[in-house]
DNA sequence: CACACCAATGCAGCAGCTGT
DNA sequence: ACAGCTGCTGCATTGGTGTG
């Protein structure tokens, strides 16, 4: 199609008879014509071949708007010259009639204002602004997405036989998630067996706690785990310190850091409990405060066993300044990688607009040559 | 319906100590 | 001297859920 066609297409388009005061422009949306109309307002059906060269073309001026001026030149020297040419004719058309164009796109927004550069980003940066937002919202576990995924594990083991057994290097622990965020290992045992019968206590004391525990509640009273650690060893005829445990808060914080956190192992329950909830409630309260809790929980010297574990397994509170170095530098890491995230969802979207303008200009022109 | 997000599981690796 | 022990850490993977 050439840029006399494309023209062409345009002109009749703007005679199209209409009854809404505005002209065309309402009708081209597609979710206006879907639903029923605002009360006293009414739309004529659409001229589909017209409306869809319109959409495709109005759909690609803002993608190529969602990039950087200066990255625009670029993106347009990229297209093939029958999509540029027929792109740059649309936006002379529209530069010279003055009267606002509301083009809508299916899941688009008003056209009237381009987006700001760049509003991926912008969106993104709004996500994490709603994080923040969530500081009024308490957290609470998803009932169903638990009792989901508790089955899931429970086939998973089944099916593996020793899910939440791992081999060590030098043994076998067992491991499992308490309550939401919060996970128990055992000592090292020298068979997978004796890891497998601590596994059955930890799931037993998993239980007890779920049935004492509201679903609904984030905080789980210390008390309340410890003696249903004590009762599930009770049942299997074995002692608390059989089983050793070690507590771990493990938060997912993706949305604000791009990784999940988690405490030091501590064998000691409150301590671990506490960072669980210093942890979560910084979540729900935003960047500024989880960096705190994150912070707290960075610095904090916890109890551990009296092993001769070594290494990694024994690593050092970090000192104020290199926490808060290694918390900032995650930060700046994932906001770097939000950014990245937003130029190739600006891009994807630019290549599909770019097909189906492509597609209409095909179209098109195979119907002038018939 | 595709994609992003999230909870939970699974596993490799770390690195000094210990036993031979 | 060195292989093996130890258990904690960090990250990958899995699969369900939410959202546009």
């Amino acid at each position: 199609m050439s840029l006399q066609n494309v023209m062409i297409v345009m002109t009749k388009s703007d005679h199209i008879p209409t009854a809404h005061p505005a002209g065309w422009t309402e009708r081209c949306s597609l979710s206006q014509c879907r639903r029923p109309p605002p009360s006293g307002r009414t739309y004529v059906q659409p001229a589909p071949r017209t409306d869809r060269a319109l959409r495709a073309l109005e759909r690609l001026r803002r993608a190529v708007a969602e990039f950087p001026r200066e990255a625009r030149r670029e993106v347009l020297e990229a297209m093939a010259p029958t999509t540029r040419l027929a792109l740059l004719a649309f936006m002379e058309r529209l530069e010279r009639s003055k009267a606002p164009l509301t083009v809508a796109v299916p899941g688009g927004e008003s056209s009237q204002r381009p987006r700001p550069w760049p509003a991926r980003l912008a969106k993104a940066k709004a996500r994490l602004r709603s994080a923040e937002r969530e500081a009024h919202r308490p957290w609470r576990p998803r009932a169903a997405r638990i009792a989901r995924t508790a089955r899931t594990a429970t086939a998973r083991s089944d099916r593996q036989g020793q899910g939440g057994v791992y081999r060590k290097q030098g043994g076998w622990m067992a491991k499992l998630c308490l309550i939401p965020y919060f996970y128990v290992s055992s000592r090292c045992f020298q068979s997978p067996q004796q890891a497998a019968s601590m596994l059955k206590v930890l799931r037993r004391a998993r239980d007890l706690t779920a049935a004492t525990a509201t679903a609904t509640s984030s905080c789980y009273r210390s008390e309340l785990l410890k003696q249903a650690l004590v009762d599930a060893c009770c049942q299997e005829g074995l002692e608390l310190q059989d089983l050793a445990p070690s507590f771990t808060a493990y938060v997912d914080a993706k949305g604000i850091v791009g990784c999940a956190v988690s405490s030091r192992s501590s064998t000691c329950l409150e301590e671990a409990l506490d960072h669980r909830s210093l942890l979560l409630a910084g979540r729900a309260k935003g960047w500024s405060h989880f960096r705190e809790a994150w912070l707290h929980v960075l610095q904090a010297t916890v109890q551990r066993r009296p092993s001769r574990a070594w290494g990694r397994a024994r690593s050092k509170p970090l000192k104020k300044a290199h926490a808060e170095v290694f918390v900032d530098k995650a930060r700046r890491s994932f906001e770097l990688q939000m950014e990245a995230t937003a130029v190739a969802v600006c891009r994807k979207r630019l290549a599909r607009a770019v097909q189906k303008v492509d597609a209409v200009l095909k179209e098109s022109h195979k119907k002038r040559s018939l």
